[in-house]
DNA sequence: TGTTAATTAGCAAGGGTTGCGAACTAGATG
DNA sequence: CATCTAGTTCGCAACCCTTGCTAATTAACA
């Protein structure tokens, strides 16, 4: 679901209209893998597009989460994390920098205890630590990355 | 470190005023499982201690938290839960009532992929789902639980 | 009992997010 | 192409959770 005509189609299935905004948005996510809060996808967007508004952001990101075409992750670091990677995949965040990484995990985790009747729907790994750029024996300065 | 003689020593040792108020909330914290919120320990703290208040809890569970004492969890929900259980374990999430159960882990994840060079300092792993009282076929409403 | 450094409580402010309503527009229709 | 309207956008106010600041209070030591 990478082409214009491909989510052109997925929208009108959704009776969602084809806005510029969406499609700037939309496009923005695809291109980045640095997992960008609303606020940080804001001022890239705001670049193309200098009018677009913060509440339409929000509001588009939402309404792409639940189309399912991206996860809204909590890593715990203040703002929610967006995700265009729908595959079965955790994260890894940089305690120094706040980098946010796709991190695949071999083994599935078998739970013990409980009572056996819950209903589990979904499973949130994230493992903090620090990334490449900012492991203790780096000297330079941590890579600031987007934290809110 | 549960009886009161223990607690004084650990405050005393970190140069910690053993104050009514962190009596007080240190042994709500132990005497309770839910993994409470600031706000809903405030609520309890405050029907035994009325004049006490919401930013002393914060200062006090930041502190514990500092002292080893106590986790502080994020579990996606808005407020922070803080979890006297030290040991090495997860959680659950309940998405319809919000309660937060503690839930071991047999297996130990394996990371493939990335340079290897990452540093893990903690991992953070929550599930979500439906506890027992919310799983669908139960009829009964759902046990509103604190999900501050 | 006095002294002092630590603590408390209250309020204001901050970051992140959402509700609301008015103005606007994509897309269907004629 | 003009019209219509449901869906959108945007800005603002408001919300929740948490923290900074400060004056008043107090635990703990001498």
């Amino acid at each position: 679901m990478h082409s214009p005509t491909e989510l052109a189609e997925k929208f009108r299935e959704k009776q969602l209209k084809l806005t510029p905004q969406r499609q700037l948005l939309f496009g923005l996510l695809h291109q980045n893998d640095s997992h960008p809060s609303a606020e940080s996808l804001f001022e890239v967007a705001s670049k193309q597009m200098p009018g677009i508004s913060l509440r339409t952001v929000y509001q588009t990101l939402g309404e792409l989460a639940e189309m399912g075409e991206l996860q809204l992750v909590d890593v715990g670091t203040g703002a929610k994390r967006f995700d265009p990677n729908m595959t079965d995949h955790h994260h890894f965040v940089c305690e120094s920098c706040g980098a946010v990484r796709d991190v695949e995990i071999a083994a599935k985790p078998k739970m013990r205890g409980g009572s056996g009747k819950f209903v589990i729907s979904q499973v949130g790994v994230v493992f903090h630590g620090r990334c490449e750029n900012c492991v203790p024996t780096a000297k330079r300065s941590p890579a600031q990355q987007a934290k809110k």
